[in-house]
DNA sequence: CTTCTAACA
DNA sequence: TGTTAGAA
């Protein structure tokens, strides 16, 4: 979560970016205006872009050179954002998943022990228990 | 000198 | 999208 900082970070003013893209201020602009990037602004109101507005416009410049429109850059980058948030929940679904085999092993393991408890077969059992204690606070 | 907004011989 | 004007 630290990282992610550092690429929205507010770094650079209008003229780093047009020589970083070759796109002219004229269009830095009018993509600011059409909602397809949201440079802060310091205190004299100048802009300043971060890391991910400079991969963006990269990312708008190439799909412009592609011969798409705005409206199409628009969608696309909106739709793609879409992706991006559906492969959070995604993750977020097989970490749960992850978490449920966890307890179920965990519940299976104090199955086992708690059967070993009532048919010792070894004559250690009271270090077992005292190893898995933790196991047992039901 | 750089950037900003608004407008268009 | 280019370009220009006047202000900050």
């Amino acid at each position: 979560m630290n990282d992610e900082m550092r690429r929205n970070m507010p770094l650079f003013p209008i003229g780093t970016v047009t020589k970083l893209t070759d796109l002219t201020p004229r269009q830095v602009r009018y993509y600011e205006q059409q909602g397809l990037i949201q440079p802060e602004r310091t205190n004299g109101n100048q802009r300043l872009f971060s890391f991910n507005d400079v991969e963006r416009l990269f990312e708008i410049k190439s799909l412009i050179e592609k011969g798409i429109n705005l409206a199409g850059v628009k969608e696309m980058l909106q739709k793609n954002h879409q992706i991006l948030e559906a492969n959070k929940e995604v993750e977020k679904a097989q970490a749960e998943v992850v978490k449920v085999k966890q307890e179920l092993s965990e519940r299976e393991l104090r199955r086992l022990l708690k059967r070993d408890l009532l048919h010792p077969k070894l004559g250690r059992t009271s270090e077992v228990y005292g190893e898995f204690s933790r196991f047992f606070r039901n």
